[in-house]
RNA sequence: GGAGAGGUGGCAGAGUGGUCUAUUGCGCGGGUUUGCUAAAUCCGUGAGUCUGUAAGGGCUCCGCAGGUUCAAAUCCUGUCCUCUCCGCCA
């Protein structure tokens, strides 16, 4: 969420926000309902104080019949108080539910427009891209579906059949792969000073929402558990996320850089029509994922850090990539600048085509205030929000269609990314 | 899953319906004393929010959410978490 004040006071930038990110928020509907709430709750506690006055006066009262007056006008008062607290409420309730369609502000730099066609493009990757039909001894490139049957790596229908389409089993080097490309990412984030973790799968669906996930809408992306407050998580950045989740933390200890190592679970709600072959879009993944809470002055630097990052996992895996400023209207909410990263896919489209495998964004105090996350300055009064940031570091079944796909052999073998084979045991799969 | 105990400020820990404002100690900040250190001593010291130029003042907060009452840290209900014991289990 936006601040409240922030939004009172610079409604027209809000607004200006708004257009620019392409998303419809009443902020001036916001603007007059938060006006009219502050002078309801003036009203509210000049009654309190008058109530509290006299419950106090009574404590003190000399004769029984001095008390039964003042209990009867303590009573009038408190009956009033109660009216206008539900009110109140009410009032609280709507302005709260438009504080939360209002997007997070965007970076000056994030490039303006209505879609993902407006979005920023620059290739940065150390790898080019393979030429498999006048390089590679000549050969038509297959998609990873292809690979992953001929050489018995995926299962897509024994997935369905266990759990409907969406769903799949990972076989012999495939699973190798998944493992080694955990333990791959893992070892670079350590590195980077990320705290290692592995996160729980299922989280409070209050978790959810201070994050900025919705479940159980008609849209939803989550997967609910029936009879229960818990969701599964679509991404490690939830529980971390709820890891200081109406915490106060000291200056000192930041940032906070952590790494979570999930399952991801998703829905997928409205895009089965879509051109999602194999394992580009599955209802289930592994994820390691960056998170970093952070001071309001480091959230900037986090975020070029993380990207960073990332290139260096995609270059070290020899992933030719693009890396994508995403433009105003194609940012989620939270988000105050996104970058993606997409692989080069050889199977995908015609004749190999851009998908995405990772995503940062930096989400300032958007996300703090929901989670009420907070900081605290050494010898400063009162609290702040924390920064908070994610990126992707690994999605594995993404990275596993760029990897099968681009280390393709003309002979059907795939060969393995040379930083793998220490975890995988050999250097090229083949049946 | 069953039974019991508990959750109070940065930490420890009192407080079982009103008596001045949540006692006190530690820690922290500042003053005084002191040749230095140490010690002593005094003052201050939670968060959120509203109002005000400010000084100040109001309201809310004792795990969380409700309820009873003129009045709740205190009584009642639900819930979450922690600990102990029992059962079950990889």
């Amino acid at each position: 969420m936006l601040d409240r004040k922030f939004i009172l006071e610079n409604a027209d930038a809000v607004k200006l926000n708004c257009a620019n990110r392409h998303v419809t928020a009443d902020v001036d509907g916001f603007v007059k309902l938060e006006t009219e709430r502050k002078a309801l709750q003036q009203d509210l506690e000049r009654l309190q104080t008058e109530a509290n006055a006299v419950s106090k006066s009574i404590g003190q009262a000399k004769t029984p019949e001095e008390r039964e007056s003042k209990k009867e006008e303590g009573r009038q008062l408190r009956e009033k108080s109660g009216e206008l607290r539900a009110k109140l409420d009410a009032v609280e309730e709507e302005l709260d539910r438009l504080q939360r369609s209002i997007p997070n502000m965007a970076h000056p730099d994030a490039p303006i427009g209505a879609d993902d066609t407006s979005n920023l493009r620059r290739s940065l990757g150390k790898t080019p891209i393979p030429q498999f039909l006048t390089e590679q001894g000549g050969f038509k490139a297959v998609d990873h579906v292809v690979l992953g049957e001929k050489l018995d790596l995926i299962d897509f229908e024994a997935g369905a059949r266990v759990a409907g389409a969406g769903f799949y089993f990972l076989k012999n080097e495939a699973v190798l792969l998944e493992l080694a490309l955990q333990r791959y990412a893992a070892g670079i984030l350590q590195t980077a000073g990320f705290t290692l973790t592995a996160t729980p799968d299922l989280a409070r669906n209050e978790v959810l929402q201070g994050t900025g996930y919705i479940p159980r809408g008609p849209e939803t992306q989550i997967y609910s558990i029936d009879g229960t407050d818990l969701s599964l998580v679509a991404t490690a950045e939830i529980p971390l996320g709820g890891m200081l989740a109406g915490q106060t933390v000291d200056a000192e200890t930041l940032p906070i850089r952590l790494c979570g190592i999930s399952h991801c679970f998703r829905t997928e709600a409205g895009a089965a029509g879509r051109a999602s072959r194999g394992l580009y879009r599955v209802h289930q993944f592994t994820k390691v994922e960056m998170f970093a809470f952070t001071l309001p002055e480091q959230s900037e630097a986090m975020h070029q850090e993380m990207l960073a990052l990332e290139c260096q996992i995609f270059d070290g895996l020899g992933i030719p990539y693009q890396v994508v400023d995403t433009a105003t209207g194609d940012l989620g909410g939270p988000a105050y600048r996104k970058f993606d990263l997409e692989a080069w896919m050889p199977g995908r489209g015609e004749a190999g085509e851009y998908g995405e495998v990772t995503s940062t964004s930096n989400c300032t105090d958007y996300q703090a205030r929901r989670l009420n996350a907070r900081f605290r300055m050494k010898g400063e009064k009162g609290t702040k929000f924390l920064h908070t940031l994610n990126g992707t570091a690994i999605a594995i079944s993404r990275a596993l269609v760029a990897i099968l796909e681009l280390y393709q052999q003309k002979d059907g073998s795939v060969s393995v990314p040379e930083v793998l084979r220490p975890f995988v045991g050999k250097d090229v799969i083949r049946r």
